[in-house]
DNA sequence: CCCTTGACTATCT
DNA sequence: GAGATAGCCAAGG
């Protein structure tokens, strides 16, 4: 094999694996809990690049909408497993809870 | 090395 | 509150 995982990679799929279920987190604060502030960016990068299924529909915008175009099949992938986890969407935005700083705790340890 | 791109965000109008 | 602008940062041409 040839994939030579990041430090950053691994931060972040550790991070969205440890979003609960039915909650959403924003790129921004994916990336910050990851300990990487400002690499926002990075972060869809670094889940495209997972070897394993990431639950990445539960990463969306900070302003709460979805990353994709309106009408796009990742678009609409998104909503449907959103709506599988009870989350649904309104007027573009996703009805959703922020997830606690428990997870914060979950990722960085019960320390 | 310069420039463009992108699953972003905060700020201003 | 929607659109425009600037900031941000890594990756690729």
């Amino acid at each position: 094999m040839d994939e030579r995982q990041t430090p950053f990679d691994a931060a972040i799929w550790a991070v969205v694996n440890a979003i609960p279920r039915g909650q959403v987190m924003a790129y921004g604060e994916v990336a910050r809990a990851a300990g990487f502030p400002r690499h926002a960016r990075m972060v869809s990068k670094a889940m495209s690049r997972s070897p394993e299924p990431l639950p990445w529909h539960r990463v969306v915008r900070a302003d709460r909408s979805l990353a994709f175009e309106v009408g796009s099949d990742a678009f609409d992938t998104q909503r449907q497993r959103l709506a599988d986890e009870g989350v649904t969407m309104l007027n573009g935005k996703v009805i959703a809870e922020r997830p606690t700083d428990d997870l914060d705790a979950l990722i960085w340890g019960p320390e």
